[in-house]
DNA sequence: TCAAAAGTGTTCCATCTACACCCATGT
DNA sequence: ACATGGGTGTAGATGGAACACTTTTGA
């Protein structure tokens, strides 16, 4: 590791999302302390005349080798006794230079490609696994906090921009696997003939020539999102789709 | 101005919008300096242990003699150049401890009954005003970027939550206000019969005895907003006004 | 009696909802 | 031939948009 100069009162943490075709999860770093696993968000000190944007990419990219993530900043957690476990207090101790400041985190949350990660070994993580977003799990610090607000703020942006949520498909992908993902994010299940209806109305679905192969059942049609279309015909505010 | 003990490295500012039925404007302080009027937002630096919102909350009760204020944080500003202006860098160093630290700012927005406020000498504030939100006006520091950013989301917001707008009205109103506060934030004009029968569903919305009176022409019925019923009728997610 | 804003209903159209069967493929 | 998920259309209900006149008051 790179000896960086840090701002020790400042650091980000990121809220990674992926879909794997049936559920949502977060990204999670574990480390081992005292014979225990614990998980928190991957987040980083900022450096010293960093912009916050650019640490919450660095972060990004050194965990994933991942650039040009959605990248959403959603809220700062500064509560003066937000480390207050003794494990975290210890962990604390051990790697910061200057453990005792007051240090307030600065969240985002970003959109992956699940299949585009190359988990890379990054200096703040030992392990990187996906967690379902809503299975339990103790984290860290604040990281329980930080990441319940993160999924209920994307929930509510996906509402507004449901745009942003192909940044969760793979470049080719069945209309199946988008409703699955509407389904999981707004956590009820959905008319196929409906939704399908709906999505085909916008004109920056393109089915591609392409279906699936291999599935021992009618094999479906394979769509990409065509940004340049999106911004063409859709002034931003128009269109909701729920 | 009391001896605190303030933390040089966060400070908190303050998108503080009034709606005066006609326009919605924003509280500005006004510094002298060099002969010129400079106009920023009001904030201040948090203090040792001070939680983020109860400086916030703090500003505001300094500067408008308010409590239990609608606020929300919204976004923070971090740029290690936020403050690049000669005259604010002056200015800096001329009330800062520790002018030379990086500071990031946690913005947030909040919403008043303007009929409200009794203006308070702030410690921060020479002088206080309120600013139409349409109307360009230069502002300290990065805060023009604040303020925008601040109006947008809040625009957004409403749109999801349409509730908070009653913060911005008196107890007892007339639709007629409702409206104008409407349009005046989704900026386009609504026809009145269908904005008073989508309102008038809404069981929050009850109709007081009382009238206007002096007035030189039909007197409008007074409402008001019911919390209670509000809360009892709707679970969050299920209304859209627009 | 005039000016000024309050208050009130209906028709038309677009969109949402609910719902059931045939199709293409692999085993 | 069967199991599996893909793909399709219609009818009824609902909600939004457009639109003009009467009412109450003070001057």
């Amino acid at each position: 590791m790179a000896n960086f100069h840090y701002n020790p009162h400042i650091s980000v943490d990121c809220v990674i999302f992926g879909f794997d075709d049936e559920r949502i999860n977060i990204l999670l770093i574990k480390r081992k302390q005292e014979g225990k696993n614990i998980y928190a968000l991957p987040g980083d000190l900022v450096r010293k005349g960093e912009d916050l944007d650019h640490a919450a990419t660095r972060v990004l990219f050194e965990l994933t080798n991942l650039q040009n993530l959605y990248l959403e900043q959603f809220k700062t957690f500064g509560s003066p006794d937000r480390i207050n476990d003794p494990l975290d207090i210890e962990w604390v101790n051990s790697i910061r230079e200057h453990p005792e400041v007051r240090v307030i985190t600065i969240a985002y949350n970003s959109l992956v490609k699940v299949e585009d990660v190359e988990f890379a070994p990054a200096s703040f993580a030992e392990e990187v696994l996906w967690h379902p977003i809503d299975k339990p799990q103790k984290l860290a610090f604040d990281h329980n906090d930080i990441a319940n607000t993160g999924w209920a703020m994307l929930r509510e942006k996906i509402k507004r921009e449901p745009l942003i949520a192909f940044s969760l498909l793979p470049e080719k992908f069945t209309l199946r696997q988008l409703q699955t993902l509407y389904e999981a994010i707004v956590g009820s299940s959905l008319d196929k003939r409906n939704f399908r209806k709906r999505m085909l109305r916008n004109k920056f679905l393109v089915a591609l020539e392409e279906k699936q192969s291999g599935v021992s059942h009618k094999p479906a049609q394979y769509f990409k999102f065509d940004e340049a279309i999106y911004k063409e015909d859709f002034a931003k505010d128009q269109w909701f789709l729920f």
